[in-house]
DNA sequence: AATGAATGAGCATTCATTCAT
DNA sequence: TATGAATGAATGCTCATTCAT
C-alpha cells in the first residue's frame, strides 16, 4: 500500500525502505513507543543504518512526517487537477484528503503523533511546506469568490475553518460511533460548510 | 451528572491533588514521557500512593482524561443553561468548548494525548459518558429542527460533523498561522457551519 | 582486601558494596570500558540502584576515587602518627603510600584512570581534600626544617617535588623491569631525595 | 636510531598524516573515547585507509605511542649530545623531557593513555625500545660514577628512581597548584635528586 | 494506609570493524 | 589501493511497577 515517495531508481532504495517501515511503526506504536530497532528490522537494515541516514529518532520522525505530507499532497493535486470549478476542486480535495487517510490509516496516525509529541514545534521546512499548500488552496478559494461560487469572504480565515472541518472529521473519526466510511462522513461535514459559504442558497425553490 | 472533580470534602483530597498534577504533567510531557515520580512529587505524595489510588499509569491517565472531560462538561452545561434557542445553545456550547481549552491549553493536550496514545480504544465508562453527552446535544439539535431553526436534517450525522468542526478547530489551533484567539477562530467555523444548516437563509434580501 | 570506608553499621551497606565493586571494576577495565551493569552485578544490586545512589557513571567514579583517597589517607595517617622525627614521618608516609598500592594495585589503577580520563578536572571537594592533605605534610616538612633535619628550602616546591617522586615511582612501576617490591623501589627513590635535602650530609667521614 | 616520524618522502605521507591526527585525537579524547572516524576525517583519508595501514584501533594506538616515543627520544638525544659531563647530560635530558611535554601536552596525554589503558602490557618492540634507551642512559650514569661525579651507586636502581622522578613530575603536573612552568618544576625535583647522589656534597664550605 | 527504595526490562545512540566497489 | 556504507554488539540511563517497612 505505501508507495516509495519519489525514488525513480535505485539511489534511495534503503532510505525509502526505512521511511516506509518508520511510517508503519510510528503509526502502530506512536513516536515514543516505537523502537528504532524494530524499524530497522522491518526495513531489513542494521540499526546503525537508520542512524546513518536520519541521525536520530526525532529526525527520522520528521522525515517520516514529511514523506506522508508529500504523498498526501500528490494525492490532493491529482484529485483537483482535472476539475474546473473552484468549489468542485475544494470538495474533491476534501474527499481526497479523507480518502488518503481512509486508504491507509497509518498515515493519519503519523499526523496525530506529530501533533501529540511536538505540538506546534515543527521544523522550518515543514512550516514552509504547509504554508505553500495553504496558499495554493487560498488561490482556488479566491477564484471561487471571483467566479461567484462563494460569498465575498475572508480567504485565510475561511481556509483555516475549512481545514479545521476536514482535519477534525478525519482525526476524530476513531471515536465516531457511526459506520459510514471516512470519506462520506467528511464530505457530509464539508458540504454543510460549503452550503454556509455559497453565494446562492443551495435549494432556492420558487 | 458531571460532578466537579475538585470537591472540598477531605476524603478525596489526595486523589484530586494527584489528578491535578497528572493533568499538568501529562499535558506538559505527553503520556509516554510523563514520569509518575514527577506527578507524585508535584502532588506531594509518595509514588506508591499514586499507584495505590490509580493502579497503574494508564488508569491514572484515564482518570485524568475523565476529570478533564467532566470539567469540560460542566462548563458546557453552564454555558447553555441560561439560553433558550437551540441554535444559541449550540453556538454557546461551541464557544464554551473553545474557551475551556483556550483558558487552559493543558486540558487540550490531555485530549490530544488520549487520541494519540489510545486511538479509539477508550474505556467503557468514557464511551458511555461521550454517548450521553452526544445524546444531550442531539436533543437540542432535534428541538432546533422542530422549532424551525434548522433544516430537517439527520441529527446524528449533523452532530458528528459539528463535533468535527469544533474538535478540528481546537486541536489544529497549534499550527494556525493566525493570531485570533481560539474562541473567535472556532466561532468563525461554527457560524459558517450553522449557516449551512439553517432553515432560512441568513440574509435573504428581496 | 578492600575494606568499607567508614560504615560502622548498616545504613551505608549498599553504597559501600557498590563502591567496593566499582573500585574493582574501574581498576580492572578502566573508566570507559567499565560497564555499570557489571558493577551492579558484582555488588549484587540492580543497575537502577547504582544510579539511584550515584546519579551517573562519572559521579560514581568520583565517589570511587574519593573512597580510595580516604582509605589511602587513613593509612598514611596511621603510618606517621607514632613517629616523632619529621623526616621519619615523611619517609614512613612514602612507604605507606607505596605499601597501600602494593597491597591492592586496584587502588592505583583508579588513580591512573582519574588522571587519564579527567586530567586535572577534578571536582571541588577532591581539590580541597588534596590541598588539605598537602598542607598537613607541608607542616611536617616545615617542622623538619625548624628542627634542622632539612635544609632551609621552599616547603611547597619541595613537597611538590617529593610528591612527584612518590607518584612517579608508584605509577610507573608497571613498566619497571625490576623485581623489587614497590615499597622498596619507592623508598630507594625517596631516600635519595631526602639525601638531597638533608641539612647534614648523610655519611660525613673524617 | 630514533627516526623522525614526519619525513618528507612521499611513501609514508598518508601514514604520517594519520599518525599526527591520531596523536591529537587520542590525546584530546583518550583511547577509548577517540573515534577512528574522527581520526580519518582529520587526516583526510577514508576510515578504511586507517584500517588498511594500522589494522585496528589498538595497533594504531601503539604506532601513535611509538611515534611519540621516537620524537621524544630525538629531542633527548639532541639535548645531551653537545654536553660532556654525564651529570650535565642527565640534567639536560630531564629538562628536554619536561620541555618536550611542555611544548606539546598532547604527547603527554598519549603516554598517560598508554599507562591507563594497557598498564604494563606493552608490545615487544616498545619494550625493547625502552630498554635500549634505558641502557643508553645507564652508560652515561656509569660514566658519571667513573668520573667521580656521582657516588658509587647501583646504576639500574638509580636510573629507575630518576625515571620515576621525572615521570612523576611531568604526569602529575596537571594537578599541581603551582604556576611554575613544567620544565622548572621538573628541574627542581631532579636537582634535589642529583644532590642526593653526588659524590661531593654540593656546597661544602670551609 | 503511605511511602520510597529497589529493580530490571527497555531503548536511544555510538563506534570498531568489515567488505563490496 | 582507497573508500565509506553497512552493521550490530555494546552501553549509559530511564522509569513503571513492586513490596517491605
Amino acid at each position: 500500500m505505501p508507495q516509495p515517495v519519489t525514488n525513480t531508481s535505485e539511489p534511495h532504495q534503503k532510505r525509502d525502505m526505512i521511511l516506509d517501515q518508520a511510517i508503519a511503526t510510528f503509526a502502530e506504536d506512536g513516536f515514543r513507543n516505537a523502537d528504532v530497532q524494530a524499524i530497522a528490522d522491518a526495513a531489513q537494515v542494521g540499526k546503525g543504518t537508520v542512524y546513518r541516514y536520519f541521525g536520530n529518532k526525532e529526525s527520522l520522525f520528521w522525515a517520516t512526517s514529511m514523506a506522508v505530507l508529500q504523498r498526501l499532497t500528490s494525492q490532493l493535486m491529482a484529485a483537483i487537477e482535472p476539475l474546473q470549478s473552484p468549489l468542485e476542486k475544494l470538495r474533491a480535495a476534501a474527499a481526497a484528503y479523507a480518502g488518503f487517510f481512509q486508504a491507509d490509516p497509518r498515515y493519519l496516525e503519523v499526523f496525530v503523533q506529530e501533533r501529540a509529541q511536538f505540538r506546534g514545534r515543527v521544523p522550518e521546512d515543514h512550516l514552509n511546506y504547509h504554508e505553500e499548500l495553504f496558499d495554493r488552496f487560498g488561490e482556488i478559494l479566491q477564484r471561487g469568490i471571483e467566479l461567484g461560487e462563494f460569498r465575498d469572504l475572508d480567504v485565510r480565515k475561511t481556509l483555516i475553518s475549512l481545514n479545521g472541518v476536514v482535519y477534525g472529521s478525519v482525526v476524530w473519526a476513531c471515536y465516531a460511533m457511526d459506520d459510514r466510511p471516512l470519506t462520506e462522513r467528511t464530505l457530509h461535514a464539508v458540504d454543510i460548510f460549503f452550503e454556509g459559504i455559497r453565494a446562492t442558497p443551495h435549494d432556492s425553490d420558487p
